[in-house]
DNA sequence: CGATTCTTTGAAAACAGTCAATCTGTGTGG
DNA sequence: CCACACAGATTGACTGTTTTCAAAGAATCG
């Protein structure tokens, strides 16, 4: 069921096996359909999302109703609103399925409880929130630098696999250019 | 000399005196001329920064040698390369002073050995990698939902003493606009 | 097959970037 | 103290890109 999340706790830190299979044991892996919602703005976040499957982005929405996609989370990867773990406020994010998928689940108190025994932990937290900051960063100088074109252009390279997985407006609101222009620069990227 | 550091220590964390002044004491205070750099790409950092006084940016130069602010920091915040910090390899960021200013370096290393015995330094920890990332995701929104005037009034909103204390090639390269544009923003807003 | 959603395309308008000139303030040397 | 140079900021005219609005064309699902 869970392979994978279980892959990448071997890959990334030194656990014994023992440690993993107590972390495997503090979540649980689930499904979801696409277009289900793990989480909605306005509501308490407790849970570490482990991506085993599928794919999920994290939108917020703007006075006018616009939905923009503030990450984008695959297999291998996490996804969380750290703010609100670490507040206890209610989330300002929504966390939707944009196809079926299986996630891991691991709230935040049962890992919190484990970290006194299995120290190692504390480090695999600071990875996963090194990862998304050094991403925010990154999207921060491209939202900065570049035309519709190179930003659509970095994101192939960075995401080679993600382009073809998920629909042009979520991905233009991701790239903060509209829909319409996105398809341009997709139609000239092919030529 | 460190009060204002000592002040926000007591603040966000419940240290106790004794536990604060060995955070104190493993640090150093310093002066920064105008211009003067803190950090240059190519080379390692292993300083947390924080701000006494004065004003840092945090930037990086693309191919063409246009220069990019990342992160400007005021008194009271902090400004590091988390990620050279965790990985050790050397940093792309150059960190600058905007102004003469006073910064109080704490080295990564003689933080770590402070852990052990102070446990809460692990939840300051959080606590300033919580508010940088919070920082990133809220400029990606910025980024990707606003125009030029928006932007700028955006940032006159969350950093109202910042807005007259930096030049405005260097704001204007924080909000990824042309200096030119960001000076008819400005003009617009008088109105 | 029809209905809905997603994507593409076109034309006009709004916006931001480029280039070049001018203006402003600051500090330096005569 | 003035004149000058210099860097930062503003302005104008122009160009190029992006958005907007509207419509038509795929694709998907029941």
């Amino acid at each position: 069921m869970s392979e994978a999340f279980i892959q990448y706790l071997r890959s990334h830190v030194a656990f014994s096996e023992e440690e993993i299979s107590r972390i495997v044991r503090a979540g649980v892996s689930r499904r979801l359909r696409q277009n289900q919602h793990l989480l909605t703005e306005g509501t308490l976040s407790k849970l570490h999302v482990f991506v085993l499957d599928g794919y999920l982005r994290t939108y917020l929405t703007d006075h006018q109703g616009n939905e923009w996609t503030v990450r984008l989370s695959g297999p291998g990867e996490w996804c969380a609103d750290k703010e609100s773990l670490a507040t206890g406020k209610p989330s300002i994010f929504n966390i939707e399925a944009l196809s079926d998928s299986r996630v891991f689940l691991l709230n935040n108190n049962d890992l919190a409880s484990l970290v006194p025994g299995i120290p190692l932990l504390d480090r695999l937290l600071d990875l996963m929130t090194l990862h998304h900051f050094r991403a925010a960063q990154h999207r921060i100088y491209i939202a900065a630098a570049c035309t519709a074109e190179q930003k659509y252009t970095a994101f192939l390279e960075h995401h080679p696999d993600l382009a073809g997985q998920i629909p042009l407006n979520v991905l233009a609101s991701y790239l903060g250019v509209v829909k319409e222009t996105l398809s341009r620069a997709r139609k000239k990227q092919l030529v």
